[in-house]
DNA sequence: AATGAATGAGGTTTCATTCAT
DNA sequence: CATGAATGAAACCTCATTCAT
């Protein structure tokens, strides 16, 4: 990626993140970017194109490093953990990118489904650890794509978390805070409520 | 409300939810509800104001069952639980609704944040009761702002799950599961993997 | 048509015959008809919206007129030469219009060959009478098709001259002109030239 | 010319023959020619340029055969011959040349006011052999004017019809025909119908 | 000579809002 | 109450031109 198609990559991430999809206009980008709206479309077809690009650069950095993992010679609950740390280390070192894919997760316009379809691909990763350990009595049998989906929303609990609570976090003591809560919830003898 | 102002209301909601705030026209609200843009400006003022009752209207319902438990003379643990129930039956008798907040649950125009501010209200609730459980020794302590926002996670799990999974869903099941995650996390002995 | 849209009509013919229609800007044709831009696309959807009603009319108007005469109980070259008339009359009474068609017959944009296929359309007419002229003997057997460009050609050499010709023209005199072109050519012995 | 000049020349005829002036872009040309937009610049000085530059090309070609003829020690019928000859043979040969033209021929931009003034021009020369023709009596007095563009029409004629027909043609054929025609029209006995 | 990048003026289109009826 | 027409600000996008290399 050359130097002013960086800037204004850079830039549509935070524009985007601003103020969604819609809301961010060309001009903002631009200006954010120090550059003129026309240098936008010498380097990008459209402002969509210039979303598919972010959305496809950020996810495949998120997608490597989880693949890396599956790759690895360890258990799948090992694996799960080392995916929670890896998608809350990006949450918080990629925050803009994410407020983006949250905001354009919902609606029916094609940019929106497409990235619903990709993000559905990244919580496959997610479920076939998930049938694994179960298969091998790690965990309890149980709805495998549903509780995919509840990991996943880990990430997603903690990016409003992370929009919502203004004071400076510890990434640290949220990584621990989510794997616990993700591997035993609020630690409740679930049999006195149930 | 009256007729048309329902009618409007009804039609906003579905169009909010398919196109997203700025993507939503004011000619596809009122084409969806069988009348002409004029007609809206007679009952709202302006399209925020259309947003913001509807916010206001969905919010209420859902605070209102909440307070509800809150009055109840139970345990927090028996409250979290009635709240994740409240939380995913509303969930998935109001999806459109929902997918409004979530896609407007990010970014930093007004109407965000303002609706960032009601979420984090309604988000107390569910810490008072999470402090109360760590006061009492139920679960143990930990850092309750956090928790309260991965209980609440739970409904952002269930709502991207809802928004990719095409198939009818069972909502018993989903509560049921839901609501085990939520205590239990995935069920593992902590102390083995960390 | 109510009033509005015909004064953009009108407005549309006069600025598309002066710049064509690349040239023509929504700006142009609005300011011309005492409106604001915006009020253009309340009446019509597109820029070329506007173009292919203006197209449409207008040939609609000379067609009628062309049907009318097809249908009358007289000869072919009765016909032909009523035809003649109408053509020039159309020619000199909606010269703007006339140049429009001019300008756009060529290229091979979308408008374009849609234009193309509508003057073939109209020619049709024209060749038939031409056609039966011939088996009646009334005129020398040839190609029927290129013979009915020709005599449309009239059209054509009257609009050039009408655009470079500045003087005020009687219309009369250039229909007997040119029926009589269109009848006897330069009125010259052929034989002694080929 | 040089080879790149030429090049450029070569493209910009197609281009705007295709897109006429406005609708063809420096970019098209370019590519079409196997260069970038910034060459274009380095061998004309704007598009206009290079639109101005190929009618002065197309029409020195056409006008230096027509001046041969003009030269020649022959009666103004042979040269009128001659002369439709030349223009339909150069119709055909330049093609997409003539397209141009025609496309250009009408409106009130600059290089259209040109463009007319230049074929005016042309006409004349026409007119001139048409006058002496008239004078020496070969043809019936007329409207020498308004008769020197129903002649240039033919070429008009011409045009529309290698633009809408598709077939391949037989130029021999279509010259021959357009001769008659020019000089004896649909060979109709005049007195019988005016 | 040729190129690729950048520019900015200006074009088409969208759309929330206003208003007379 | 409801409507249809009109508006104008602002959005996206195009493209001829310039310029450093």
């Amino acid at each position: 990626m050359n130097k002013t198609k960086n800037l204004i990559f850079k830039s549509a991430i935070k524009i985007f993140s601003e103020s969604g999809y819609r809301g961010a206009t060309m001009d903002d980008i631009a200006a954010n970017a120090g550059l003129v709206k026309g240098t936008l479309y010498y380097h990008f077809k459209s402002k969509e194109e210039i979303f598919n690009f972010i959305v496809e650069e950020g996810l495949q950095i998120l997608q490597n490093q989880v693949i890396e993992v599956q790759n690895m010679n360890i258990g799948p609950i090992e694996k799960l953990i080392k995916i929670c740390r890896i998608q809350l280390t990006f949450l918080y070192g990629y925050t803009d990118f994410f407020k983006i894919v949250m905001s354009q997760l919902w609606g029916t316009e094609h940019r929106q489904n497409e990235l619903r379809h990709k993000i559905r691909k990244y919580i496959n990763e997610i479920e076939i650890n998930i049938r694994t350990a179960m298969e091998i009595g790690e965990i309890k049998k149980g709805d495998v794509e549903l509780i995919a989906f509840q990991f996943f929303g880990s990430l997603c609990s903690s990016a409003i978390y992370e929009s919502i609570h203004i004071e400076k976090i510890n990434l640290e003591d949220i990584i621990e805070s989510t794997i616990k809560f993700t591997l035993n919830g609020l630690g409740i003898d679930i049999n006195r409520y149930i």
